[in-house]
RNA sequence: GCCCGAGUGGCGGAAUGGCAGACGCAGCGGACUCAAAAUCCGCCGUUCGAAAGGACAUGUGGGUUCGAGUCCCACCUCGGGCACCA
């Protein structure tokens, strides 16, 4: 970090500096905070101000917010940031009341991790990293509203967040509504007998059974069901938060299924909604489709298949295919196997259940892909013509998806047929393949998929035969399987409830204690916030990370004073058992953006009027939500999906207007960074690095180079702190957004820093005499040109930032600037022009040119330039004339010419008479205001 | 294996189907200077050519079109997501 050219001695005393930038940006800064440029009116409450309010579009402006780490922020943050700022200027610019604050996501296992290392309580660390990163966030010049900050370990926050816990709780989805409902709507339904109990007859339950009744409905619910443990975090952690090959996101560690009691949100009921609702936003297609894929909805059959031990019910999306059923196969871990097991098969299929049952369900699906399996010695009956099939079992068939049987149709699904083939179990062709193999299965080399007509596909009342498309298929078969009994059109879907408790200390406590039955009672709205209770020992007890069968044991069952309470919750006053679980660090970011709209509320989450004003459904957004949400895509099912289930619930029971929480979402990219590594294949200090001809050396010894993620891990990270007190913020923020598209992960290239700081000094040099301080503007008026050229940027400036595309307005920028150079500097009447439109990328410049130039309010609110259309259009045009597509000449015309005009200038050109040499052209092409293509 | 996304100078990157390479970095030349730095001016895809000018160029191969970096098909490479999901 040297590359800054240093000021050499007799450097102008004026000079835009690195040290210079800095003064600026300080007082600048100061002077936003004590004018409270940035603070954003509501429509009511205590940040009200309807006066200001009125008439005014809104905005609404989001990031993801940090995690308030130790190490402070890192150039993915600034990135992010830097965008979302530059576009809350120039909104702000355009006449838009404009939200834009940032929180911290502050609980977590960092802090915690760090708090059992050194004893220092995380409440301590977490202040001093928060107030570290909001020193950094000032220094870049965000302009946050900072009376909207939030920090989602304050108690004045999780008050919240233990309150909507509390609303999931307290309510259930109703099926035939698709939504949710108040828990007491379900009580009133069952008293009226209008849905009928699922345990027994309600009028004849006790209290406590009718208790028990209900907690099976609730959205937020306590189940006994295999979850994912992971010993070496000492906690359960939630399938988002598990990895491909089994393993913990944080901390790596094994994880292992287990049945355990436990929290869970019932978010699978939201499925449909959470998919069909993504057709409301404004989000990539790639990010569409992870939680499309994520959600895994699957429309297809569930089908019946009778045997002795009684009927076992398959899932398959491809019911058209159910006459070409051989055989069937069931999960190791089926409740069906024992009674199907003959006493021939019981020791095979005993030995076989015992090795599944020692692999996880990771291991299974890492190992080979060679089947396995084992008779159990009985048959099913084929629905569709009454065949006998044998029932296998075998570790590809998971017990955790669809019903944990399945038809198997091997001359169609490739698993199947290698199985059919392995086992040399009957391949019966159903359709007439269309590539010609013919329907002797004996001879095909794998499964046919497609749409092909349908053979030996007939019983006495349903015939596919002849029936050439699989959709028409498989909707004729859907109506026969439920006209006959035999099954039903069913969808199933990939995602799983969210496991939504920790075994951890630095979480939110539930507002949750259990009675003597065992059954959770919330606590009354006026007891919250349940406070985290102080402790000094803050770890969960953790294993040995491969110990799969320790038991969870968190921080709060220790705390035996805090852990027993007193309350009267309705029956007198009793004693009560607090809930030692955590919630998932989700918890808090899960609805962190309302809490912006109205952060000092303390009667309610937010006030309704304040939620409909920022973020209920207005203009083309029938969605509502933030209008711009800015952030890394490794959120993309985590944080998006749980979020947008919160968001629905609140939605569902009528606190909010808006029906999804983030109407157009972007991905920042990564800043990528050379890392070195050296022989052994560690990463060493990229900064100690030599490069010459191309090899790179550290310390004497050779290394090799490649681009990764900038970060401690790859020893190449450079922090924001350093390259504002290099260069200021302003070359920062224009360095960051000149790079490239936001989108794109880009290398960073310190020496590449210099292009943008040059830029700012030259526009410096244009205003500021360098030697003596005072403003030089040239006093004759901008020619028609300059005014051509400011136009054209104005236009293309507002255009680029519309559309987030700070790269190119940055560049536009340089252009016009650059003119100015030629100049000589730049013509008082378009200074104001300039530096307004510089004012979002460069916002401490901008203001100190401003003041300069004379005006003593902020240029916060100076009215962004609009161009005039006239001054965009040329005089004259020069048109580009090819000649079977390659330019061969260039011709001037009035920009206002006929296109036969046109034609005929172009066709008197010498140099087109002269390259078709007399010949007559073919057809001639006039674009208008564009380009001429003669064909010859 | 399936689903996305991306391949353009030495480098980061620009280009509503219409002059490929805006803008920046690096490099080269010039002015200023005793000199250097800084600044300002100019050049800067490859190749043939003294020049004028020509040829070739957007991962590869086809196609559509008067015209393709851009649209369509196939393939290659890289990045991301999912993965024995019935």
């Amino acid at each position: 970090m040297s590359d800054a050219p240093t000021p050499a001695a007799d450097s102008p005393a004026h000079r835009y500096t690195g040290a210079l930038a800095q003064e600026i940006e300080a007082r600048w800064q100061d002077h936003w905070d004590a004018e409270r440029t940035f603070e954003a009116p509501n429509p009511t409450g205590p940040l009200g101000d309807p006066t200001a309010v009125a008439g005014r579009p809104k905005k609404f402006i989001l990031d993801m917010f940090p995690y308030p780490s130790g190490a402070g922020l890192h150039m993915g943050h600034p990135l992010g940031f830097t965008a979302t700022d530059m576009y809350a200027r120039y909104q702000r610019a355009t006449g838009y009341n404009v939200l834009y604050t940032m929180g911290f996501d502050a609980f977590g296992l960092p802090a915690e991790q760090y708090a059992v290392q050194t004893g220092t309580h995380p409440r301590i660390t977490t202040e001093a990293n928060v107030a570290n990163i909001r020193r950094q966030l000032r220094r870049l010049g965000l302009s946050h509203d900072p009376r909207r900050s939030i920090d989602t370990t304050d108690p004045d926050y999780y008050r919240w967040t233990q309150w909507i816990f509390l609303q999931i709780f307290n309510a259930w989805f109703d099926p035939e509504q698709k939504k949710a409902r108040r828990i007491h709507e379900l009580e009133a339904e069952f008293d009226s007998g209008l849905r009928t109990a699922l345990t027994g007859d309600w009028a004849a339950m006790s209290p406590a059974e009718r208790r028990r009744e209900l907690d099976q409905w609730r959205l937020a619910y306590v189940s006994d069901a295999p979850v994912n443990w992971c010993p070496g975090l000492g906690t359960v952690v939630a399938n988002e938060e598990v990895t491909a090959d089994g393993r913990s996101d944080r901390g790596n560690f094994p994880v292992f299924k287990r049945n355990m009691r436990q929290w869970m949100m019932r978010i699978t009921t939201y499925a449909d909604r959470l998919i069909d609702d993504l057709e409301l936003l404004d989000w990539t297609d790639a990010l569409k489709s992870m939680q499309r894929n994520w959600i895994g909805r699957s429309e297809g059959a569930t089908v019946h298949f009778e045997s002795h031990a009684g009927r076992i019910t398959v899932f398959t999306t491809r019911p058209d295919t159910l006459f070409g059923a051989t055989f069937m196969v069931l999960a190791p871990e089926h409740p069906l196997v024992d009674s199907l097991t003959t006493p021939e098969q019981a020791d095979a299929i005993a030995a076989y259940r015992t090795k599944a049952a020692a692999e996880d369900d990771f291991q299974r699906q890492n190992d080979s892909r060679e089947k396995t399996g084992v008779f159990t010695g009985s048959y099913a009956t084929n629905p569709m013509n009454g065949q006998q099939i044998p029932v296998w079992i075998a570790d590809y068939v998971l017990m955790g998806y669809g019903t944990g049987a399945i038809m198997a149709v091997p001359c169609g699904d490739q698993r199947d047929f290698d199985f059919a083939r392995k086992f040399s179990l009957p391949i019966a062709a159903i359709q007439d393949p269309t590539d010609g193999r013919g329907t002797d299965t004996s001879t095909w080399a794998d499964a046919f998929v497609g749409d092909a007509p349908y053979v030996n596909s007939a019983n006495d009342t349903l015939d596919l035969n002849g029936v050439a498309s699989v959709a028409d298929a498989k909707s004729r078969t859907n109506t026969w399987l439920s006209e006959h009994g035999h099954g039903a059109a069913t969808i199933t879907y990939k995602l799983r409830d969210w496991l939504f408790s920790r075994q951890r200390y630095w979480g939110e406590p539930f507002p949750i204690v259990y009675d003597e039955n065992d059954s959770p009672h919330a606590l009354p709205t006026p007891s919250l916030p349940v406070l985290l209770p102080d402790t000094d020992q803050f770890s969960p007890r953790t294993f040995d990370p491969d110990d799969a069968m320790s038991n969870p044991e968190s921080p709060l069952d220790r705390l035996g004073d805090w852990v027993w309470v007193e309350a009267d919750l309705g029956d007198g006053v009793k004693r009560y058992r607090r809930d030692t679980n955590v919630m998932p660090q989700w918890a808090g970011s899960c609805w962190y953006e309302l809490r912006y709209l109205d952060p000092t509320n303390a009667d309610a989450f937010v006030d309704p009027e304040n939620e409909a004003y920022w973020m209920g459904p207005q203009g083309d957004s029938r969605s509502g939500g933030a209008d711009l949400y800015v952030g890394g895509v490794e959120h993309a099912v985590l944080h998006l999906l749980y979020s947008r289930f919160w968001h629905k619930v609140l939605f569902d029971l009528g606190h909010v207007s808006s029906v999804e929480p983030f109407h157009k979402l972007f991905n920042q990219g990564y800043i990528l960074a050379a890392a070195y590594q050296d022989e052994r294949g560690i990463y060493v200090d990229a900064f100690g690095v030599q490069e010459s001809n191309g090899t790179y050396t550290f310390e004497g010894k050779l290394v090799t180079r490649e681009y990764g993620k900038m970060g401690k891990s790859l020893k190449n990270a450079i922090a924001p702190d350093e390259v504002c007190a290099e260069y200021g913020a302003d070359t920062l923020r224009l360095y960051l957004m000149a790079m490239g598209p936001l989108d794109a992960s880009r290398p960073w290239e310190n020496k590449d820093i210099v292009g943008v700081y040059r830029f700012l000094q030259r526009v410096w040099r244009n205003i500021v005499e360098e030697d003596t301080g005072a403003t030089r503007l040239l006093p004759e008026p901008a020619s028609d040109e300059t005014l051509r050229v400011l136009h054209r940027t104005i236009a293309g400036v507002r255009e680029e930032l519309d559309n987030l595309r700070f790269n190119t307005a940055i560049a536009k920028l340089i252009e016009f600037n650059n003119h100015l150079t030629k100049l000589g500097g730049c013509p008082a009447d378009v200074a104001d022009a300039l530096v307004v439109l510089l004012a979002p990328m460069a916002p401490h410049m901008a203001e100190e040119l401003w003041a300069r130039l004379g005006h003593t309010s902020s240029i916060t609110f100076a009215a962004f330039p609009v161009a005039d259309p006239a001054m965009l259009v040329a005089d004259t045009v020069e048109y580009p004339v090819q000649i079977n597509g390659k330019v061969r000449s260039r011709i001037t015309v009035a920009a206002d010419a006929a296109a036969d005009d046109v034609q005929a200038i172009a066709m008197a050109d010498e140099k087109v008479q002269a390259a078709l040499g007399g010949q007559a052209p073919k057809k001639v092409i006039v674009v208008p205001g564009r380009m001429v293509n003669i064909v010859a």
